[in-house]
DNA sequence: ATGATAATGAAAACCATTTTCAGAAAGGAG
DNA sequence: CTCCTTTCTGAAAATGGTTTTCATTATCAT
């Protein structure tokens, strides 16, 4: 089968060559629809918006598309407690903005905020030094989520209060 | 059934009792399994403790315990990406240390650390309260993890590029 | 174009967690 | 202490996201 990458080849796919992984329809599918949308989609999500277009293309792909894509540092894996993991790109052809993630434990809702990363960085880098020199662990990422109660839920919990 | 609990009320019954939940030996010896331990134990593994001392408690009441105690705050229930939670006191009876993982993405070991706390509170006083006005995001609590590789795996990995 | 190798789809397996439901225990009232 | 309502419990079955299996197909260096 051929795929329109055979006439753009991607800014991934040199990625993918360096690493020895062959470019396929279903990968190239699953990464157009990551880079397309800016939520936080499951791996059910992204089988249906793919299959759309592909109808042939299996959610078992999917699965291991993404952990492909995980491994290699494309995508992120995050679990904000509903019981199924979500994917979002890492960064696209012109990089992508580091960002942070608050989950309202009330509703589920995940709002993304990109402020306050200037002290984060910093903060980050002192403990990241700190801990290789006490733990000798070697940090290559990391891990910051707020939990709490978004606004639409402040106001439910208001009415329900009124109600009783 | 009578547990020691009626003789050594322990300094969690008045949570308990406040919220309406009655005290029961699966409870009870469900969280002395926790407060005992300093690992991160996950579902089964608290179900096998407390079966040594009580052969009568299912892994259903395991389950529905642990989720009663991560809703009144008792415990937290933590997922370092090895497809099971695992839980950890929030508080014993005199305040536990305020700390945070380290996870290592090869292994899965997870190392816990207190450091860096002070500028870390800062932060986050200074973040929530930012989040809050900016979203109008009530945060309740935080997550902060570190993504690397332990000091035995990256020895590991020197070992094995010796050997190729 | 060809062949070695990696990738795929469908179905079944997996496995942590949840639900169901009938019986047992907790704890207030008397 | 006993009774009674309500909550809690265990066993077994169901659930549901994810992984494995295996025969078939697609990729891509040559």
């Amino acid at each position: 089968m051929r795929g329109r990458y055979d006439f753009y080849p991607a800014w991934w796919h040199g990625r993918f060559k360096g690493c020895g992984y062959r470019i396929t329809v279903a990968r190239q599918a699953i990464l157009e629809i990551l880079s397309k949308t800016t939520e936080h989609l499951s791996a059910e999500d992204i089988f249906l918006a793919v299959h759309k277009q592909y109808p042939n293309i299996g959610l078992t792909t999917v699965y291991r598309t993404l952990e492909l894509l995980v491994q290699i540092g494309l995508i992120y894996k995050h679990d904000f407690g509903d019981g199924r993991s979500r994917y979002e790109l890492a960064e696209g052809p012109k990089g992508k903005l580091h960002h942070h993630h608050l989950v309202c434990t009330k509703c589920g809702r995940v709002i993304d905020y990109t402020d306050f990363i200037d002290q984060e960085i910093e903060l980050l880098k002192q403990t990241e030094n700190g801990l290789f020199k006490k733990f000798n662990f070697k940090i290559t990422n990391h891990l910051i989520q707020f939990y709490g109660i978004c606004e639409q839920c402040q106001k439910e919990k208001i009415k329900n209060f009124a109600n009783k």
